[in-house]
DNA sequence: TCAAAAGTGTTGACTTTACACCCATGA
DNA sequence: TCATGGGTGTAAAGTCAACACTTTTGA
């Protein structure tokens, strides 16, 4: 690749330079929330005659100026008005025929984010959530997109602490371990729940309670400090965690 | 993105459609093979001024024409010649200036192949293989590439059958321990990894003999056909393995 | 006083790790 | 007979899964 782009247009064998550069590059947010107990997507109904009554994803091309990684960034701050969100880059998507205006690759990302947060705004009257177990089709290959989102999520979510980016700031540990039970799609023990969560270290007791819950009220907790970078620094973890002995 | 795409270019606000197709997309290829007791990896002289006496990795720009996921396979298919290789797709790098030439973003794949294996013809003179553990510094972002692509196959190998693509169809299992080991970069305890192995139910029993080996020989091993296909079925993996209890 | 959820420990099953000796072969 | 690696089992430590009762609160 890095080869051929240097050479001369002639001799990129009988494709010529122009039609190379025909491909257009692209970003999918995959934005969940979650709201009403449930994991939620953020979608918008698609204006494609081919997929009309169908939702996609919210994308934009990616802009000759910007990196890659920006790019979803800019679309979150576009799409719900804030910033400094969890993203995660997923993979790329770049079937000839995936869309039907033409070539066009995407790089897919997941974003999560509290569905209470002040700056959240999505006004837009087109922008709507939909519980991720109640999308059965969407347009392009966005469902597959989703689906490769939440598998990532699911992974992410069992080792690193990032499900707290979908609650907010202070949460108790009922609400934790119903977002943990949605997101994986299974039930959880709330005494085993407890233990791992405690093991991990990843709260800090705020020493305060929940109140306005028509039951006995619960401690609240927030996410430690220390773990609370959006911006995904090198996962660099141990590479080994429990396997094949010394 | 969908949307964008569709409006006339004087709509895509200031900037005009041409320049939004002007970003090329390749990708790169990490070849990996293990020879000599190392993991090594296929390299190529940068042909670059800027990079003179560096190293890069095999890549080429993505064809109008072709699936992004195909792409590799014609990169591998033309610089070593064989094709139903092992392949996966790790991430995509899209910053402005990772390449001097011009705007390409890059995803990357990682290749695992039988050094050994008949069809595999690396003839070229410039293409070289490197221990991975020894290289330090290559063109482009290629470094960062090939860590991520490591990384990756660590993670990989720990859960999936694919480190046997890079062996031959027999192997002893001391092979396979060695090969482990210098995947993982780390020692292995001999009787723990043969358990192991032997629960996850990968390898047929040859009723084989190594030969021509200065010691006792070992069994060998095979994988059992069942755990071959290369194309990468969808890892549907059962989501959670071992995490908070029912 | 009822309903709802909070909070809390123990046991058995399983998995992981650490570790050492005798055996078969070729040189 | 020596050097090299092949082949094998056990015990202790740690982790995981299953499970139930009492407490607190608001209605």
């Amino acid at each position: 690749m890095d080869k051929n782009l240097k050479l001369k247009t002639a001799e990129i064998e009988k494709i010529s330079h122009l039609e190379y550069f025909n491909i257009a590059i692209s970003v999918d947010c995959v934005i969940f929330c979650y709201q009403d107990k449930k994991l939620q997507v953020l979608l918008i109904k698609s204006d494609l005659e081919e997929f009309s009554g169908l939702y996609s994803l919210l994308g934009d091309l990616v802009r000759p100026d910007e990196d890659l990684d920006s790019a979803p960034y800019r679309v979150l701050k576009q799409r719900t008005g804030m910033d400094d969100l969890y993203l995660e880059q997923v993979r790329t998507f770049g079937s000839i025929d995936r869309h039907v205006s033409g070539r066009v690759i995407t790089t897919a990302y997941y974003s999560l984010i509290d569905i209470k947060h002040q700056k959240l705004s999505v006004d837009q009257n087109e922008l709507h959530w939909h519980p991720v177990k109640e999308i059965k089709k969407l347009a392009f290959d966005h469902k597959i997109i989703l689906d490769s989102c939440l598998q990532r999520l699911r992974e992410q979510v069992m080792e690193f602490p990032v499900a707290f980016n979908l609650l907010p700031e202070k949460f108790s540990l009922r609400e934790l371990q119903e977002l943990y039970e949605s997101i994986l799609g299974i039930n959880l023990d709330r005494r085993n729940f407890r233990k791992k969560i405690a093991l991990k270290g990843w709260l800090e007791d705020l020493e305060e309670m929940e109140n306005e819950v028509p039951h006995r009220p619960g401690k609240l907790y927030s996410l430690k400090q220390a773990y609370r970078k959006k911006k995904v620094s090198k996962k660099q973890k141990p590479v080994l965690e429990n396997i094949f002995s010394k």
